[in-house]
DNA sequence: CCACGCGATTACATCGATGTAAATACACTG
DNA sequence: CAGTGTATTTACATCGATGTAATCGCGTGG
């Protein structure tokens, strides 16, 4: 095959341009009457660039519309200004409001985002710890379902990782995420508070899955404990997955328990709605016959019928404070240990459990 | 500064790598004894290359654990494998179900996606169609809002792009979307039959969005017009965005005129579940006292209470769609005129104008 | 007036992969 | 066995940007 780039070169306004139609450092070079290496050093900032130089530089550069070739600037630096998010799936609207914002903290910071779902798969997890074979990224945030902390500890260090939910293997990655197991609690006490006694978990201990279930199950026993509450094992239910249908399913098998739950704390805010389209198709209501809470306010729980009491995690603080630790990663490699991250939450009461919004 | 690659280059039993840990195609050429450009010709599955040497060097790259730099391939080909997706908003549903879509039909073709939030801006849209200055991507999937047929056409050429949504300049670039006005039309026939007659159009016209509202309005128009209905203009009401927020606003105030609507047509699902919010704020029921319809078929919709009836575009085959007519304008780049791809669409019926489910 | 120092600029090599063209190996014909 | 043709393999240049080290120019102190 012939060199596309050597012969799609054409000639206009009497200067050569690649195949792109962009400009490369040289032709900037040639217009301002320097070397490549002259723009370059305007480009990056250098300070021995002459005022003089600096300002041709820049006209040249304005003049052809130049833009760096990142290809070309990532192979000899090694850094492509890209990072990768990957999430289990984009359909969780938890996720694709987290991705929100971690791409504008992405973009506050001058880099882009590479998204990938992993559809939860461990496989796919541990293909994000490599950089997805395109090492065409910096670094990555990950939010894991079923890595282990084994798959952690043996991972390539070499590129920088931040994972977000449950604190997997302390030490082994930078880490940010609520506190759980509060977090938890506070739901369960609310509910214990508003006289709840039969308090279901939807979405407790998922088989295989290493995410936050197990911590928020956790903060629900020591609710129960703190207040001489029986724990009663059969009321921890698992999914299959965290999605709406999940959430109705496991709500109408408990509604067709005797006696029957009173409440329903659901481990995310798609099985809350399922749960709460389930109470509807029951002929039941919250919060007059059960209560409900979730886990993540999404949009969708400000505005379902009943509104859903949830727990709000910081997103916006989850997504800088990812950014912003894995940009000092990629920065100082060698860096000392793995950060832990704790960001607030906060119980959003509305009228799934009696409040008024 | 020192040359890192240099001075990090360590000794790994014996071979030398490179500072990221990765072997590069040089050093699987010397494991297998062959020069580099016959490994590439092994991994770019070149013909003539002896079985022999095939599987020698495929046993030097298991060995090794190479994997290509993408940014070398890049620097070389001018191709980067990546194509990227601009939709408004990721936390608009219909956008993340869509590039979730995207992402398995990009998966498929073995290329990657970038994907990016435009806010629905002119601005951004644009930057989208230039490939956001990171030319890191081989072609765009735009999902416009604001871009004018202006824009399109005097777009550099250069970058392939697939438009989503609205047809916007016939023969600007390739297009792919379902029949909007049809299917408003339907939509619309569909309460017609149910008796309804003063029904409300929730997102109709956005003020300087070229959306694909004005399609929407008109097949709402047009189903009145077939039907000899008249055709009231106070009852097509503008929004400022696609949230739920906006269509609870817009529904509160519609409800509180005399004589007031009995069906609201809400241009998408989250307009359409604000509305639903709305009525249950006002003390009112769909489908019994207003019946409420939305476009999009997100998941929330078979879940809500009461579930919304909805129409339902394809898009898996909007995603596959886009993907393919990209990748054909990838790969052959002078190719003829425009596409313009219409996918199916499908009214699903539900509980909030009177179904089952 | 020259050596020296310092800022500004440039030549050159390099990052990793691959297209082109040339070289080599190999088989087969006459 | 020379000659021809085909199948494999390789040398080399190149994509665009930038680190290193060398060079250039100019002012200053001895």
């Amino acid at each position: 095959m012939i060199d596309l780039a050597a012969v799609a070169r054409i000639v206009v306004d009497g200067r050569k341009w690649s195949v792109a139609g962009r400009p490369r450092i040289k032709d900037v070079a040639e217009y301002a009457g320097v070397s490549p290496k002259t723009v370059s050093n305007v480009i990056n900032d250098f300070e021995h660039v002459s005022e003089h130089t600096r300002a041709a530089v820049r006209e040249a550069i304005e003049a052809l519309g130049y833009r760096v070739n990142i290809a070309g600037r990532q192979l000899r630096r090694g850094r492509t200004g890209m990072i990768t998010l990957a999430v289990p799936e984009l359909d969780v609207a938890y996720f694709a409001e987290l991705a929100k914002h971690v791409m504008t903290a992405a973009d506050r910071r001058g880099c882009t985002v590479l998204l990938h779902q992993t559809g939860g798969a461990r496989e796919r997890e541990l293909a994000a710890l490599r950089g997805f074979d395109a090492q065409f990224t910096d670094g990555v945030v990950l939010s894991p379902l079923s890595l282990t902390p084994r798959d952690l500890a043996t991972r390539d260090t070499q590129l920088p990782v931040v994972l977000l939910g449950e604190r997997q293997a302390p030490g082994g990655a930078d880490h940010v995420g609520i506190d759980n197991v509060a977090a938890a609690r506070e739901a369960t006490e609310h509910l214990l508070a508003r006289g709840r006694r039969r308090i279901a978990v939807i979405g407790g201990a998922v088989r295989g899955r290493q995410g936050t279930d197990r911590l928020r199950t956790k903060g629900y026993q020591s609710a129960l404990q703190a207040g001489r509450f029986p724990f009663d094992p059969d009321l921890v239910v698992p999914v299959d997955a965290y999605h709406w249908q999940d959430g109705a399913r496991a709500a109408a098998a408990l509604l067709d328990r005797r006696p029957r739950p009173d409440a329903f704390l659901c481990l995310n805010d798609h099985l809350a709605l399922g749960a709460l389209r389930a109470l509807h198709e029951a002929g039941l209501r919250a919060p007059e016959d059960v209560d409900v809470v979730g886990f993540d306010d999404i949009e969708a729980s400000r505005f379902s019928v009943p509104s859903l009491t949830t727990v709000a995690p910081d997103k916006p603080a989850i997504a800088d404070t990812a950014v912003s630790l894995l940009m000092d990663r990629i920065d100082r490699p060698g860096a000392d240990g793995a950060a832990d991250h704790v960001v607030g939450h906060r119980l959003m009461v509305r009228e799934s459990t009696g409040g008024r919004s």
